[in-house]
Formats: C-alpha cells, sequence, structure tokens
DNA sequence: GCAGTTATGGACTGGGCAGTCCAGAACGAA
DNA sequence: TTCGTTCTGGACTGCCCAGTCCATAACTGC
C-alpha cells in the first residue's frame, strides 16, 4: 500500500485554521501554513489542493464546529434564559482566554471577504443562518419554559442577538473585554423587557 | 516655483480610501490604488510615502471625518433619542446605498488588523474611545431631556451601543439589511426600558 | 527665453509569493 | 529481496508585488 502519511491530516487542519484565524487569509502565507502544520509543501497540496481550498476547508470547519458547540451548550441550561446567558458569558470567558485566537473566524472574514467571492460568502451566510436559528430556537424554548417573556419576538430577537454576537467578536479582536461585558449585560437586559415589541420601533 | 501638480491630493486619499475601503489594506495593491487615483506611481510615492502611509492617512481621515459626522447628526436632533434613532436610521440607510462600499473602514480593519501593528491598532482604538465618548454624551443628554430613562447607564449603554453598531456594520458588508433593521428595532426599545439595570445581570 | 525648480511617466529592481515537479525515501506484498 | 505504490523534501518556476530612479515635461521668476 506504499509509504504511509506521516501526519494527520485533521491535526493539520486545526493548525491551519488557527493561522487563518489569526492573521486572516490574505496575510497567511503559504510558509505560515507550512511552519504550523509541519507538513511539507507537496504533502500540503496533495492533502488539501490549494491555499484557498484550504482556507475554505479551515472556514466551513470552524463554522461547524462552532455551530454545534453554541447548540450544545443552548441545550444545557434548565431554561433558555440562563442558556444565553452562558452563551455570552462563554464569549467573554473566549476572549479573555490567553492562547485562543482573538476574535471569531467567520466575522474576521466576513468584514474583509471580496464582493464578488461567492464561496466564502456562501460559507459565511451559511453561518449566519444557523446561528441565527439557533438563536431563534433557543428564545422559542424560552416562551415554552416561561424564562423569557412571550413578547419578546423570536426572530428580531434572535437577529439582534446574532448582530450584537458579532459586534462581541469585533471587540474581542481589538481585546476590549471590558466593552464586552457592560455590552452583554444590557443586551440581557432588553431580553427580560416584556415591552420591547409594544412601542413602536422606528421603522 | 516650478511644475504645478496635476491632482489633488484630497481627492486623491479619498478614491484611495474607497479602494482600501472596499478590498481592504492587504488585498488592495498599489495598481488597485494608481487606477483609484489616477496619478503616476512618483506622485503617490512623492505625496503619501508608502502603501502604509497612505492607508493610516486614509484610515484616519475616514475616521475623524466618521466621528465629526456622527456627532453633528447627535446633536441635530430635538431629542437625544430621537438622535439616536437617526443616527442608525443612517447606517441602515447607508447600507442601501448602492455605490457605497460595504460596511465600515474602520470595523473591517479591526477584523484584519494584526496582532502586532500597533500604529493600525492605535488609530482603531482611537476610533472605538470616540464613538463610545459620543454614545455617552449623547445618552447624558438624554437623561438632562428626558427623553432617556435616568437608570439607563451611559457608560455602560454608550457601549453597548457601540458594540451594536460594529455587528452592524459586518452585518452591512454582508448585505444583511433586513438582520439589520430588525436589530435596530430591538436595540433601540433597550433604550426605553427603565429597568435595565436593576436587575443583576450575569457579571 | 533662459535658469532654476518641481512634477511626471515609465522602465527597472529585488523580493516574496503560490504553486509545480521529481528524485528518492519508506513502506506493503510476495 | 525485489517490485509496485505512495509519500516526502526541496529545488525550481514564473508571477506579481511594493518601491526606486531618472530622463523629461511643465511651470515660475527674471
Amino acid at each position: 500500500m506504499g509509504r504511509p502519511k506521516e501526519f494527520i491530516a485533521e491535526d493539520a487542519l486545526t493548525q491551519a485554521t488557527r493561522v487563518f484565524w489569526t492573521k486572516g487569509y490574505e496575510a497567511t502565507t503559504m510558509v505560515d501554513l507550512l511552519t504550523a502544520t509541519g507538513l511539507s509543501k507537496s504533502s500540503l497540496y496533495e492533502t488539501f489542493g490549494s491555499k484557498r481550498d484550504l482556507f475554505l476547508a479551515a472556514l466551513s470547519g470552524y463554522c461547524d464546529e462552532r455551530t454545534q458547540m453554541m447548540r450544545e451548550l443552548l441545550q444545557s441550561r434548565a431554561t433558555a434564559r440562563e442558556a444565553i446567558t452562558a452563551f455570552f458569558a462563554l464569549i467573554v470567558e473566549q476572549a479573555r482566554q490567553e492562547g485562543r485566537p482573538f476574535g471569531c473566524l467567520s466575522c474576521n472574514e466576513a468584514a474583509q471577504m471580496e464582493a464578488h467571492d461567492t464561496e466564502v460568502q456562501r460559507v459565511v451566510a451559511r453561518d449566519l443562518d444557523s446561528m441565527e436559528a439557533a438563536f431563534a430556537e433557543v428564545i422559542d424554548r424560552g416562551h415554552a419554559d416561561g424564562s423569557i417573556p412571550p413578547q419578546v419576538d423570536s426572530r428580531r430577537h434572535a437577529r439582534f442577538l446574532n448582530t450584537l454576537h458579532h459586534g462581541l467578536q469585533l471587540m474581542a479582536r481589538t481585546r476590549s473585554v471590558d466593552r464586552m461585558e457592560d455590552t452583554v449585560a444590557v443586551a440581557l437586559a432588553a431580553l427580560d423587557q416584556a415591552d420591547g415589541l409594544a412601542r413602536p420601533a422606528s421603522q
């Protein structure tokens, strides 16, 4: 069966993901990726195709993992309200971790992806959709378990929380953990307000 | 006095800013900048120094202009509450405009700036600070004119609105204007809630 | 119209980039 | 041990990039 591989593709992908996450797609060079993964050029090209293919694989994998983690976390608490609190606490907590790249790969790339790059846009859009859906589901659960007032519209608030999450990840990128904390405190309070939909908002 | 310049530096900077805004620093080439500004290579290097210097000038100029526009807008309405509404309506409106680059240059660069790039970080941090200050001031004005409940803490809510703004600009980048609208509606409602600070939030 | 000064166009350079390719290494099978 | 297969290291390529440089153009003052 020929010479066996000297690396595990999955591990290499994880390392490559960290590089893209830290530096962004454009600023990342193949040398960066070779160093981080420890692969030889041939192995990397043989396994992943090209820098761009590798990036798309990294981005997709990152999004899938994050979505799954998020769904699990959101279902792991007694009430939906607690689950949402826990989720945002985790986001803040992650921003504090030393070894972890700052911000969120998907959010970062959303900010720098080219207008005509439909492939990256599709992955990012999918990520946006699935996070919004996860937020909407947990809010609905909150309606059922009584932890979130019924007047809180699930779609609207899901979009709100989603946008807020992206803002938080940008703040994480700038290392503004204090700002993140204050933001989360205010945002969570909005979930407990009953009259959020009653007033004729500005649209 | 020698041969006169055939261009206006200010205009060239405006054009260059649009390119960086659209493509991001890394993805922008000198050819892009030469084409957009119409300058010759010598003139561009003579006037702005280097690609990086030009970028820093573009970013600073963008931030200054945006901050000034924001302050003027926030002071142009009868009440602070109306001013904040108008500001976010403008952000959504801008996201709709066809000819305008998507999102916000400062927000985009915040997402892709390198960890060791202290110069860009400083400009972005300054922008973050001045926007937060502007939000805090308008909230204080709202306390005075009665349009914002006194329980709404100005610093906390300023940070909240600032983070939200960054999230909105990311959504603009992904062309999700619907999401922006829903987000703004929810966020503005939070400003009218009196008990936002009374509850022991998650921190 | 001449001298001095400044701006311009474009050829040029060196470096770094993504990606290719092949000789040989490292196995499994018989 | 030998053969077939698969993987690996690294030399190599060609391209595009930011930045330099200089001959010449375009002007002002005298």
